[in-house]
DNA sequence: TAAGTCATGTAAAAAGTTACATGATTCT
DNA sequence: AGAATCATGTAACTTTTTACATGACTTA
């Protein structure tokens, strides 16, 4: 058991889900998260049905080609339940553009903030698209986000951290941009 | 190339060190940014070497075991500058903890809320930690800090980062912490 | 003398990424 | 007819983690 073999019970939790399903929510809902790819998740879904956590059943479709449908188990659900409620060791944060920023020293200041406004620019964009998404489902959902033991209230809270991780991250380059560009100046 | 060997030449650039010594500071200084054991530097630093990006000498000491120090060579420096000047694409967050928080309606809010806390202990010490080293720094140092070409500039951006991410992980954690126990008392 | 630090490596296993591979069906 | 999406896999490679291995010297 890995830490994404967790994760897909945590998505297979909230529906029945096929390989291609997973694939493609990994992507979108996880990819800030978690990124994976359907070559790790296809082997990956074959260990864990041979644990007993997942079953699938073959859905045949008129349109398209037949999938496999993974549900969990009683099984599955208690190991995600016990990994949720595990404690969790501090994580570190592996962050490339930080470790870059620890040697901006050895660069040109003029070019060092010309990447730092590139990385502004693109965290200004996941925090736009955070903020969409989390107005989109309070519209949709208004106080039913705050249910504990509803999905919504997962999502929500994820979606939370990730509006406060880009505004933090935004805060600081533009405190690091202002640095730099005041000094190579005077 | 790739991460780690651009995050040693970094430290390296700051000052001659022995695999042993950056053991040391990958674990003491980069822990939380970048976490590494040495069985992944000294055969890393054999194939830097081997692409002429350091070389080493052969240090004897009277009271400990000879070691080797490593240096940059110019092709070093430049790759290094280079790496620090080049466009980053986005990270992702890869947390299991916030991957835990997705799953968390699955699991009982008071146990919740109790790996909550836990967290929160964490995260306060990991931010009293680099506020002090901050102060330390800044008590040392003063306005030097803000010498974009000097090594320590990019160790005071990085702190920053670092008291920043901590401050923002506590304020979410705190305000998940209420929303459990608002909920699983009313 | 035993534990701890300094010092440097190799081996094996797990996890993650990139490339290869196939085939059905749909839409333009 | 060709491109795009749906659908599921394997293979090769890189990166990371954990375990194995050795030996000098220091301190309690």
């Amino acid at each position: 058991m890995n830490t994404l073999s967790y994760t897909l019970l945590g998505l297979i939790a909230r529906q029945p889900l096929s390989g291609y399903d997973l694939t493609r929510q990994m992507r979108e809902r996880m990819g800030l998260l978690w990124p994976v790819s359907h070559s790790q998740i296809y082997p990956e879904l074959a260990q864990m049905e041979a644990q007993g956590l997942i079953t699938h059943e073959v859905v045949e479709q008129q349109d398209r080609p037949a999938k496999k449908v993974y549900r969990l188990t009683v099984a599955g659900h208690l190991t995600l339940e016990q990994w949720v409620t595990a404690p969790t060791p501090p994580t570190s944060i592996r962050d490339e553009f930080i470790l870059k920023a620890y040697s901006v020293w050895v660069a040109d200041p003029q070019e060092a903030s010309a990447r730092f406004r590139e990385q502004e620019a693109q965290h200004q964009e996941q925090l736009a698209q955070h903020e969409q998404t989390l107005a989109r489902l309070q519209a949709q959902w208004g106080d039913a986000l705050e249910r504990v033991n509803a999905p919504l209230f997962g999502s929500a809270i994820a979606l939370h951290y990730g509006i406060g991780y880009e505004q933090m991250y935004l805060a600081w380059l533009r405190s690091v941009i202002a640095a730099l560009e005041s000094k190579h100046m005077g």
